[in-house]
DNA sequence: TAAATTTGCTTGCTTTTTGCAAGTAAACAA
DNA sequence: TTGTTTACTTGCAAAAAGCAAGCAAATTTA
């Protein structure tokens, strides 16, 4: 598997080493704000990511710590990804991404949108408090 | 110019249409939390971005108004680069990548961090105050 | 129980992007 | 007027992305 260099010891640079590519953060995304958990799950987003880039980014992230894969319980050929507490702890950053392109792109402001403008740390904590539960359900299985 | 395409209406991904890559935000950065305005300043940061890369990106951030370009007052041959209201308001964005970074890069904490992580509003707050004003100076003159 | 389907990939090929080294052109300084 | 600074551009090789097809294990269907 190819290492990940980083350029410099700016923790900015270090952050866009793993998540610097036009796709790794909305897998990431889809982990956190959909229910999509699985290889099929995820190809069948918006953005129509290619199965080979989508491979390859998960393998990245996994190997990297940012989430997790177990076999399916009722399939054994499908695999369900999780979040890591490393994954997790990027949720502000995608949020302030999702603020930021709510704010410039005309399309519609989402209601989570909304509920971040109004109180940011409540509802980071929210979610954030979801996603852990969920990998606390996962360990104890 | 090649025009940048818009794969779903997600904002998240409507952000990285623009912004997801290893290099458009390290030159942010640099507007934001460093003194660097210049196109040989910029090439002088740690990560070494190609003249070629840099060329482009400073041409997309422009063409899409997040930056704004000037000619230098003292030397014609010398162009000062500035962030607009709309590269501005990535700040935060890039303030959480910072916090992310310093969480899981072992080398150091930088003190910007340490504030942010204490007092993340008004810290925002500050920073985006000391840009805003940067623009309004440069509007006087 | 054999055939078709689902699921998660891999492979091969073309196009696009990146990265590197060298070159250029206008402004400026000596 | 000659060399230097500044901001790029150009050409080429290497890497990454994108697309379509193929494959293999597990599961469902006939």
């Amino acid at each position: 598997m190819k290492e990940i260099i980083h350029r410099s010891d700016c923790p900015i640079s270090f952050s866009l080493d793993y998540l610097g590519d036009k796709w790794t953060l909305l897998i990431l995304r889809d982990l956190m704000f959909t229910e999509k958990s699985t290889y099929g799950e995820f190809l069948t987003s918006q953005e129509k990511i290619a199965t080979n880039i989508l491979a390859d980014r998960l393998r990245v992230l996994e190997t990297n710590g940012f989430i997790t894969s177990n076999v399916s319980p009722e399939k054994k050929n499908k695999f369900i990804y999780s979040l890591t507490e490393k994954g997790i702890d990027l949720v502000p950053v995608i949020a302030e991404f999702m603020i930021w392109g709510s704010k410039y792109d005309s399309y519609e402001v989402k209601d989570i949108v909304k509920k971040l403008e109004k109180d940011k740390e409540d509802t980071l904590k929210e979610i954030r408090q979801r996603l852990l539960s969920r990998i606390r359900a996962n360990a104890s299985t």
